[in-house]
DNA sequence: TTCAGATTTCTTGTATACATGACTATTGAC
DNA sequence: GTCAATAGTCATGTATACAAGAAATCTGAA
């Protein structure tokens, strides 16, 4: 149909800059995204704006777009609140979760097991998300679930270096465990404290995370 | 500068939506829209598909732009998230404030003190706002800040709303009270405490809410 | 009288054209 | 040689035109 061709440009952009092909700070040019596109400039703006409006992209006035540079500080933020967020979502869906909830975070689980051990990276980034998205949807709260997605996905790439830390995967996956079993067992707080730490860039983490950041600068531009 | 007339559209139409003369379910009529402001459809559908990406505004496929209704349950949710970002917020203060948010909290403090006890509701609906951003700044994370103030943006209808409660003005001062005591102790977990259920719709506080959402509707249409 | 089908109208989605502000390059003066 | 000012180019912002889908109305039959 056509009336979804600014709806598909958006995620296609958006994709770009969560996957890192559109560097942070790199410009968004609306006739050169328009004919990369096919489509005219109308629909590539109106997506940059739903962009701007998210906070993924920066919409200067009569100086163009460009993709937002979070910068080591905001990015540390970023990962604080959605510890937050995440550690709430842990909290409900232990007080919250029904039977089929529960089937969903152990297959979600076992999934992420499987990649861990295989040392599949890629697939445990993948298995990941789903095993993350299971919490939000067990705690029942739309609400929180559309805020922890949208974070989530903002955090994509600063996650997706995080993993490229040695034994970061295993280390992730055993910390997976004992949520799991905090949500099934029902207690809120335990589940609550333990997806904080395990989202936080805390001690050792955040220097792991300002490394990967110098490092990956070169892949990024 | 004519650079920022979307801009302007965008923040003119949130308001009309944030303060109720945009109802709920309504529907955004672009032409409409452009010949009351006197502007053209372009920079009207940029608006709207900004106010769509940040969830104010449903944008159907060729069906046009309507008001999000989110209904009670949603309302809530909106208002456990809150709460719990207020909380973190303030147990981030507790540990952060400097001698100028020190400042900042006791004078917006003092302002709600004057219009709680004069018993202006308008005076203390904005005063309330002041203390809370103060809240916010003193946490120190910028992006908390962010979400923070979009959030408390967005509950503004339904806030104005408890307000209207027998005694909830000065409830809520007393809160404060406690608040500040908190933050300023440096009692992070303490200030968390009192923030969550000063936000939070718990117990009386429900039934307060779904009744004014019900009494509202004819006002809202 | 009611329901179904078709036509008409209206609104949205996209393209294009035009105006205006920002950036760049060139030229002139110090 | 360097700096500044001006002119020219280019990208953005807005308006308008056109295309296409959705809703509403009208007509006909059961």
């Amino acid at each position: 149909m056509t009336t979804s061709t600014f709806h598909k440009l958006r995620d296609e952009i958006e994709n770009g800059i969560v996957t890192g092909t559109l560097a942070p700070g790199s410009r968004l040019d609306e006739v050169q995204l328009a004919s990369r596109f096919g489509v005219s400039r109308t629909p590539i703006r109106e997506a940059l704006m739903q962009l701007g409006a998210i906070g993924l992209v920066e919409i200067r006035p009569r100086r163009g777009a460009v993709v937002v540079d979070p910068g080591p500080n905001r990015i540390y933020e970023m990962f604080e609140v959605m510890a937050e967020l995440e550690g709430m979502a842990g909290s409900l869906a232990a007080r919250r979760y029904t039977e089929e909830d529960r089937a969903k975070l152990l297959a979600a689980h076992a999934k992420c097991e499987l990649s861990a051990t295989s040392g599949d990276t890629d697939a445990y980034y993948y298995d990941n998300e789903i095993f993350h998205h299971a919490i939000y949807e067990a705690s029942h709260s739309g609400f929180l679930f559309d805020q922890c997605s949208a974070l989530h996905r903002r955090l994509r790439p600063y996650r997706r270096l995080q993993l490229r830390v040695r034994n970061r995967m295993k280390v992730s996956y055993g910390e997976h465990d004992g949520i799991i079993e905090a949500i099934l067992a029902g207690e809120a707080e335990k589940a609550r404290g333990l997806l904080r730490s395990h989202i936080a860039v805390q001690g050792d983490r955040f220097g792991d995370l300002i490394a990967s950041l110098a490092s990956s600068g070169q892949n990024m531009l």
